[in-house]
DNA sequence: GTCGTTGTAATCGATAAGGTTACAACAAAA
DNA sequence: TTTTGTTGTAACCTTATCGATTACAACGAC
């Protein structure tokens, strides 16, 4: 199954922010315009993203903007701020495999390192880009 | 969300093919006490490694073995053998993105080619793995 | 106090996974 | 030829997650 648009969702949303901080305040209803979801997505969004300590909302008068500098946020951040992946792994294991066999028994041994080496390969890569990185190609 | 278990329940299978192939028939019944799941599960797992070239299924006398040399069957190919990232790619992208807001008109440009090194990158890692060096592993 | 906005709950439909039952098609042994 | 064990496949169920949507109280600025 495919990882959640969340990732895709949130970086344009703090692309947008930092695109519009000096232009427009950037509350869900101009963000949702921009992403074209529902304004609830995206501010359940931008709690995980101000929970993760990167942006500030501000309540009543609305809008939301970048608390760290662009050049500090990776993708790796963006997806650990969104997505529910880091609990149990990207990839899923089958639970309970017989113990009483011998591949059974030895199959998480043998298969672990393997999963874990890949998601890290992945994170790896996603940790090369910074939000500043995509900013500086958008204006471009 | 995470990457269906099929990987790891086609893994194990695939393990347990030849693991036991001198010894007993893998029927589904066999294979599914092993892995701790039903057997309907695990026959359509086998008809999509058989789909992919990778094992024979007998049909009425019952049992599969594997077509080709386990060091020429990589993680990734069971990857791309049993689940159907392919077509979409891992990450999924909010659709329709506002053409008409700066940001939503170059979202796809700036983040398609990281995303897709991404998935790379974890797909590179699963190739470097061979069911001959799992079988190794698991015989140890 | 009014107004626009956020935080949050509740509910919905869609999608996918895995579990389970059931049974026809099939191949080999009796 | 009949029996037996197994596969291929359909059908249906439950559960989980996603994103859409409605609704509204809490909040801050004017």
């Amino acid at each position: 199954m495919q990882i959640s648009s969340r990732l895709t969702i949130a970086t344009h949303i703090l692309l947008a922010i930092e695109y519009f901080k000096d232009k427009c305040k950037t509350t869900s209803d101009f963000l949702a315009s921009s992403v074209h979801v529902n304004p609830v997505v995206i501010r359940r969004i931008l709690l995980q993203l101000r929970d993760a300590g990167m942006i500030e909302v501000a309540r009543g008068s609305g809008g939301a903007s970048l608390k760290v500098d662009p050049s500090q946020i990776t993708m790796l951040d963006v997806y650990r701020a969104v997505d529910c992946v880091e609990k149990k792994g990207l990839f899923h294991f089958h639970e309970s495999p017989d113990r009483n066999c011998p591949v059974g028994r030895r199959i998480h041994d043998v298969l672990d390192g393997r999963l874990q080496a890949a998601q890290a390969a992945m994170e790896h890569s996603l940790a090369s880009t910074t939000l500043a990185e995509l900013l500086a190609e958008l204006k471009d």
